[in-house]
RNA sequence: CGGGGCGUAGCGCAGCUGGAUUAGCGCACUUGAAUGGGGUUCAAGAGGUCCUGGGUUCGAAUCCCAGCGCUCCGACCA
């Protein structure tokens, strides 16, 4: 991708009115911009992060035994009542009525419709267990939106929901989940504290949370020094039980011809409050340092001089070389100055940059800087591709 | 929902206390020139419902009232 032709509109000042640094770097990389109150656009840098969360995530559903479907975000309020959540959730539900008169909310969670949904197609215990999980958007009127996408009032959720017919296969989906997560978590670059947590307005009898600590946090949790932190709440999985199939009449069969309400876990992950919470534990004072596999792109070419025919030409033979290898690389072929070029490369964070100028190029040699450490290294313009392979490939 | 702060160009701000030519500054933007390894320099430009409504006044960005919006702290929150 060259940079010219692209969307990235970054800010050179901290927006007014941002606390969190990760909101600040949110809007100075131009990776979201807001509407209005808890409502964001994502740009086009920061959709590809976000599909690049989300393609983790998937992968490690997959694998985990889940499969993904999407359900409806528009929402009939008579499922709600009948589990009687139309009232816990009554201050955070955005509602309207339809042309029928119908009363109607934008979802903001979904036990209710996969429950109902579920209970249309499984009858019997040969049909179980299943987890079923969708990535999604989710409607919340929040009192309080805070901290940019980190509690925002319409957000991406992975929400995961599982069925079976008895607590030893519940337990056993939990586990598959909890690995999952972890799984997940550990490859964006996080390492959360996992807590035994309150179930809420949920309902059931066990679950977790995963808490990364974090500044701008609004839970606490204790790690190993008993000290409390404050830390953002990134995921949570729970064991409901039986608290939306008996209330939604979702039954099965068992082998003894038994009606039973089938026992349901269900496992969320906040995808786009999960770009703030990287943002937030990867930054320094010039701007975003990216792990490797959400970043927008692997590596960034910086030819100084790109009226200069030499450095235009090193720098896109290194680009179709990369380009050719599948390595997803943003070329920065503005004619901008040298500085604004470095400050703006350090605060969108590309993992590996290359730097090639006029100067270097009369020594036959180009420059390699890795984001995250800030380490830099002159190699020969002959010997930079191999360079740049091993360090993408973790050597 | 309780308490504080803020609202002036795309962004960041000054001006308001004590009302008065044509509402300013920095960045960004347009044009031209020079420059070319950490937000470079010079010149010339374009860009405004001063949040909205009402009131006071000869005259309101500025004073008064009401509302709206944003934000922070707290409460609340899968």
């Amino acid at each position: 991708m060259l940079w010219s032709k692209y969307f990235i509109p970054t800010l050179k000042e901290v927006p007014a009115g941002t606390e969190a640094v990760s909101h600040q770097l949110l809007l100075r990389a131009g990776l979201v911009h807001m509407l209005t109150s808890g409502v964001y656009s994502y740009l086009p840098l920061g959709w590809k992060v976000l599909k690049r969360i989300e393609m983790i995530i998937r992968e490690e559903m997959d694998a985990a035994g889940a499969h993904e479907l999407l359900m409806p975000a528009i929402q009939p309020m008579d499922l709600w009542q009948q589990t009687g959540r139309d009232k816990a959730l009554e201050e955070v539900m955005i509602r309207f009525k339809n042309k029928k008169g119908q009363s109607m909310c934008l979802g903001p969670t979904h036990e209710e419709i996969i429950t109902d949904l579920v209970k249309s197609f499984v009858q019997s215990y040969r049909q179980l267990p299943v987890t079923l999980y969708q990535i999604q958007a989710k409607f919340r009127d929040e009192t309080r939106p805070r901290f940019g996408v980190v509690r925002a009032c319409e957000f991406i959720m992975k929400d995961a929901y599982s069925f079976d017919i008895n607590i030893e296969g519940l337990q056993k989906n939990y586990d598959a989940m909890y690995g999952a997560y972890c799984r997940i978590f550990s490859r964006c670059g996080l390492k959360p504290i996992i807590a035994e947590a309150d179930t809420g307005a949920m309902g059931g009898r066990v679950s977790h949370e995963f808490l990364v600590p974090a500044a701008i946090g609004e839970d606490k949790a204790k790690d190993e020094s008993g000290v409390e932190r404050q830390c953002i709440e990134v995921g949570h999985i729970f064991q409901l039980g039986t608290k939306y199939s008996e209330s939604l009449g979702a039954l099965f069969l068992d082998e003894q011809g038994k009606q039973n309400p089938i026992i349901m876990g269900c496992y969320g992950i906040g995808v786009s409050r999960l770009i703030a919470t990287i943002i937030e534990v990867h930054n320094d004072e010039k701007g975003i340092c990216w792990p490797q596999e959400i970043a927008p792109f692997t590596i960034e070419i910086l030819p100084l001089q790109v009226k200069d025919e030499e450095v235009m030409r090193v720098a896109r033979s290194y680009y179709d070389e990369l380009t050719k290898r599948h390595i997803d690389v943003l070329m920065d072929d503005r004619d901008e100055s040298a500085g604004r070029k470095f400050n703006d490369a350090d605060l969108i964070g590309i993992p590996f940059r290359i730097t090639i100028g006029k100067r270097g190029l009369t020594e036959g040699n180009v420059e390699i800087k890795i984001r995250a450490s800030n380490a830099v290294e002159v190699v020969s313009r002959d010997s930079a591709l191999e360079r740049l392979s091993a360090l993408v490939a973790g050597e």
